[in-house]
DNA sequence: AGCACGCCGACT
DNA sequence: GTCGGCGTGCTC
């Protein structure tokens, strides 16, 4: 009888499948090798899971293609961990354990190593007849697109400008009106700040890190929450734990929200721990990132840094995981594999035995409800270093103040008190942060005389005013038109309402014309090399001001800054979302703590229309017990998380009646599913989804909640049975612990 | 995801 | 009549 192969195919299809294996590979297979298999019309990587079973329908059964490697490229932990994920997220686990790869070892190919990274220019050769393209709609956008930026633009730029646009490309280059250029991008390498190490911790960094070395000491799965305000040292005490890890001989992962966000950290990590540090983020090159990848593989980088997707990095003997920021919304993934990366960490520890410390000044309230339960033993920092002051935070209540006008026809964004503080700073020759968590100029155009906006053809929003390039966009699906000079549907005069960044940073060169201003936004910010030369432009004291979107609220430390000031505090406040309030205060709270790091004590200026939310209220006090107190209260009245479990269900479609009808009918599938009213579970639902239309599509959701997510286990694996038979042209996704609702 | 098959509306 | 647009289904 011959061998079989049970195989997890790396395409979106679910199951492993079965293979036979050939009499060159018997013997040699073993669990987590990546493998070339037959599948359909060509071959897949797959990975090798263990012996097979032949399957039910007697299909005929092809022999796995090659084997790609010996030392199998996924280590059994990660294996598991990936497993785990797969079958919790309710993901294809061929799919998953791809996304566990660097991008050198993810795809088929047998070559070891990948193709230099080159950059893609997308030329116009020649213009069609508006004819040749009328029935191809994606490539007259994509050639419209182009014409418009002067008959050139770069391939990543064209793909997020222009759905569809990379298939169109090549369908544009085959009939032979543009051309793709390529040349190569040099590698670059990250640079260490080179801070020092200092001599001394204060007393709580001290007691704090003596119970992680106690634990890394003993060993065992032991998971800590670090709550230390803004400036406490929580990094240091990270280093310190590493440190301890590798004097012992284990490995240790740090994961950070955003590395390019946050080139300090990684500074410090290495400027530190030097070559023995693997970095991985998606802004290194795939070379790069493969070379750290397989320094951690084989044994020879015991320590790695990373993003998200960090979490399957491969290090050996893992003894410490470092989640920073804990509470960053960026640990949750929101497509394919919809992890949470702070929690499969969790997960990742306790099958290595290994302390994992999750870091925030203002914790998740998952976390904080795990400590509170004393599930998660927890360290506090409670004061800054070197006895630095917390900055003074007042709130400018809007409804009191009265703005004096600019030489503009809009209400200015930045009240008195605000101009007058930056003023102050700007005299002292000190820096300042604005911070306003909207891009482009005006959220919206609205016309004066009838009060209608302008709204983007394909979701149920309006279009922001863009003042470069001039013109309306979508936030949510990246339309772009010119802005109409009238309103479209009478005539009258349209004006913009609603501050964004590029409003504010105009309104501050206005009434200050010598000061030197940077806006810092997805916008500004294009590419990771602009990106880091903001950051240290400011740094270096070149730049007075920096307005921005919440990039400028992750961990910078820029000593420079005595006054931050929140333009509108209300911005995110209002969302229907129950962890609305908690991004408020975090938010908030992050981005004062940018202030007063250096000699010179902080400012914090908030402005507000809701001083009396909680999620304000509490901030001037930095009150973050007092907040996740009342803010705990409410959930668990409301049997929101943590006191509850969720999963959503999305269902997506073109045509919004049909659409409609499958999320009634799966809504009725899963109501009668349900256990009994007794064990908690509820379904809420289904309803048209906060963003009911997005690109052009209907979306409603259903809402499951339930006391422990083991109860929804088999409401869900039903629900995927039905989902076999149930669309058509109607998607559906299961995620499971959202990261938000809309 | 690919890549079939298969249906549909516009041209040589 | 074909051509190629893209909707549905399958891959051990």
């Amino acid at each position: 009888m011959e061998q079989l192969a049970s195989v997890a195919v790396g395409r979106p299809v679910k199951g492993p499948f079965t293979y036979v294996v050939p009499p060159e590979l018997e013997g040699r297979l073993r669990r987590g090798q990546r493998v070339l298999v037959p599948f359909g019309r060509g071959r897949a990587l797959g990975f090798y899971l263990g012996p097979g079973q032949p399957p039910d329908g007697g299909a005929v059964l092809r022999p796995v293609s090659a084997l790609l490697e010996d030392t199998p490229a996924l280590p059994d932990d990660v294996l598991a961990l990936v497993e785990f994920a797969a079958a919790y997220y309710r993901h294809p686990l061929g799919e998953a354990l791809r996304a566990a790869l660097p991008p050198g070892l993810a795809d088929p190919a047998e070559g070891p190593e990948p193709s230099p990274e080159v950059a893609r220019t997308v030329v116009v050769l020649g213009a069609p007849s508006v004819d040749a393209l009328r029935r191809a709609p994606a490539q007259a956008a994509t050639l419209g697109y182009l014409l418009a930026v002067g008959g050139r633009a770069e391939l990543d730029e064209l793909g997020r400008a222009v759905p569809g646009a990379r298939a169109a490309v090549q369908r544009l280059v085959e009939r032979g009106w543009v051309a793709v250029e390529e040349r190569a991008i040099e590698p670059t390498v990250a640079e260490g700040l080179g801070q020092v190490r200092p001599d001394r911790l204060t007393d709580a960094q001290g007691a704090a890190l003596a119970e992680l070395q106690g634990t890394l000491d003993t060993g065992g799965f032991h998971p800590f929450l670090l709550q230390g305000v803004t400036g406490s040292g929580k990094t240091e005490v990270y280093l310190r734990a590493a440190e301890h890890a590798l004097s012992r001989g284990g490995g240790a992962l740090v994961l950070v929200p955003e590395i390019a966000l946050t080139p300090q950290l990684v500074g410090r990590f290495r400027s530190r721990f030097g070559s023995s540090v693997a970095v991985l983020h998606s802004g290194l090159r795939d070379r790069e990132r493969l070379l750290h990848w397989k320094g951690l593989r084989s044994g020879a980088v015991r320590l790695a840094v990373g993003v998200r997707s960090a979490v399957f990095a491969p290090v050996r003997d893992l003894a410490l995981i470092v989640v920073d920021e804990e509470h960053d919304p960026s640990f949750k993934q929101d497509e394919k594999l919809r992890y949470q990366a702070r929690d499969l960490a969790v997960v990742r520890a306790k099958q290595a035995g290994a302390t994992v410390v999750l870091g925030s000044a203002t914790p998740s309230l998952e976390t904080l409800e795990n400590a509170r339960r004393g599930r998660y033993r927890r360290l506090r920092l409670p004061a800054r270093v070197d006895d630095r002051p917390m900055p003074h935070i007042e709130l400018v209540d809007l409804r009191r103040v009265r703005a004096i006008p600019t030489g503009s026809d809009q209400p200015p964004a930045l009240s008195p008190p605000l101009v007058d503080a930056l003023g102050e700073v700007l005299g002292r020759g000190q820096q300042a942060i604005l911070f306003l968590n909207r891009r482009g100029h005006s959220a919206a155009v609205v016309c004066e005389a009838c009060g209608q906006g302008v709204p983007c053809s394909r979701c149920d929003v309006s279009l922001t005013f863009h003042l470069r390039p001039r013109n309306l966009q979508c936030h949510y699906c990246g339309e772009r038109r010119p802005l109409p000079d009238r309103c479209p549907s009478c005539g009258g005069q349209l004006v913009p309402v609603g501050a964004g960044t590029e409003r504010v940073e105009a309104e501050v060169a206005e009434r200050f014309p010598m000061a030197r201003v940077a806006r810092l936004d997805r916008d500004a910010a294009t590419t990771a090399e602009r990106l880091t030369d903001l950051l240290a432009r400011f740094a270096r004291g070149e730049l007075d001001v920096l307005v921005g979107t919440q990039m400028v609220a992750k961990g910078h430390d820029f000593p420079g800054v005595t006054l931050v000031c929140v333009v509108s505090a209300d911005t995110g406040l209002l969302l229907p979302d129950f962890r609305a309030a908690e991004r408020t205060f975090q938010l908030v709270t992050q981005v004062s703590g940018r202030a007063g790091r250096g000699r010179e004590p902080g400012r914090v200026l908030v402005q507000t229309w809701n001083p009396e939310a909680d999620a304000v209220a509490r901030v001037p006090a930095h009150d973050y017990d007092g907040f996740a107190e009342h803010e705990l209260g409410w959930r668990e009245a409301l049997a929101w998380p943590p006191f509850s479990r969720l999963v959503a269900v999305r269902i997506e479609g073109e045509d919004p009646r049909e659409t409609a009808a499958v999320a009634r009918k799966l809504g009725d599938r899963v109501a009668a599913l349900l256990p009994g009213p007794a064990t908690g579970v509820r379904l809420l639902g289904p309803a048209p989804a906060p963003m009911p239309r997005l690109r052009g599509k209907s979306r409603w959701q259903l809402l499951l909640k339930a006391p422990r997510h083991a109860l929804l286990g088999p409401v869900l694996d039903q629900l995927e049975r039905d989902l076999e038979v149930l669309p058509g042209g109607v998607r559906v996704v299961v995620d499971v612990d959202p990261g938000a609702m809309l």
